[in-house]
DNA sequence: ACTATAGTTTAGCCAATGCTAAATTTACCC
DNA sequence: GGGTAAATTTAGCATTGGCTAAACTATAGT
């Protein structure tokens, strides 16, 4: 083949990376999920699916399937016709992406973004952010604010 | 229904950025691939299927489907059989990736981030990060560095 | 207690993104 | 120029995450 040479050089390190964004898109989800869940729960007592659904933009047949899978993964449990909860490793999920998401709207809140596109950029940015970067927002939040 | 009360109060405001998020996944990979498509050809001024399924971490099947897509949606051109190239679209959307690949990854640096985690990070924040955040890590940029 | 309405579930569809295995084509080398 | 190895494509499959329409259940109100 034409131009065979040192490539692959440093092709697996790269891929390393789109291994994990796609790795983060499967539990995106579940993220944004029972972090919802938890937050109906506290705002209202209850999580339903009706609010669910109206909240993520989805249809209502969306949401039933997705709790199906969560509830397989053991992150939430419900019975037919009732409201859902989350297990205890749904709270475990839903408290770690509370963290991120307070980090990282806070810190884009420092650097000076807009209160509404800081809502909206940490929804998107809170699935991808590594615990060190995490770390060094939390340091810049702490020395500025 | 037990609870009903003035839920739905900003629903539909909030719903807007989960809307968002999942359009932003669906030019994601064609992001990523025009991206590093672009950077084959520079690189060794052709880019062929096994490089980008290398350094994407998928099968090559994987990518002779993705990539019929992106030619369907005319950012890539293709004869069978032979070497990738991007359409005039496809260039922009490779150059306007790796304009904010740049500014992010450098401001993950300049934020005292390491390296490699940098690199890591960047890959997956620069599809979820608007353009008022882009400026005002461009602006943290410039005044640090 | 009945009925209307709101909420939930089921069924069946579609597109995107991944895979493996088999077939095909290209290109290199002798 | 013919054989072989590498690359590409095709075929077929699975899962995820979306939808609509229809069926079912539970609750509220009279």
């Amino acid at each position: 083949m034409a131009l065979a040479g040192k490539r692959n050089s440093s092709a697996k390190l790269r891929s390393a990376a789109f291994r994990r964004i796609r790795a983060d898109h499967l539990t995106e989800l579940a993220e944004d999920y029972v972090e919802l869940i938890a937050d109906l729960i506290d705002e209202r007592g209850e999580a339903r699916g009706t609010d669910i659904a109206l909240r993520l933009g989805v249809a209502n047949a969306t949401v039933v399937k997705t709790l199906k899978r969560l509830q397989d993964a053991g992150l939430v449990s419900q019975e037919p016709y009732r409201a859902i909860f989350l297990t205890g490793d749904g709270w475990k999920m839903a408290e770690d992406g509370r963290r991120k998401h307070k980090i990282v709207e806070g810190f884009l809140l420092a650097l000076g973004v807009g209160a509404e596109t800081a809502r909206i950029d940490s929804e998107g940015i809170e699935h991808h952010v590594s615990e060190e970067t995490l770390k060094a927002m939390a340091r810049f939040l702490a020395r500025s604010g």
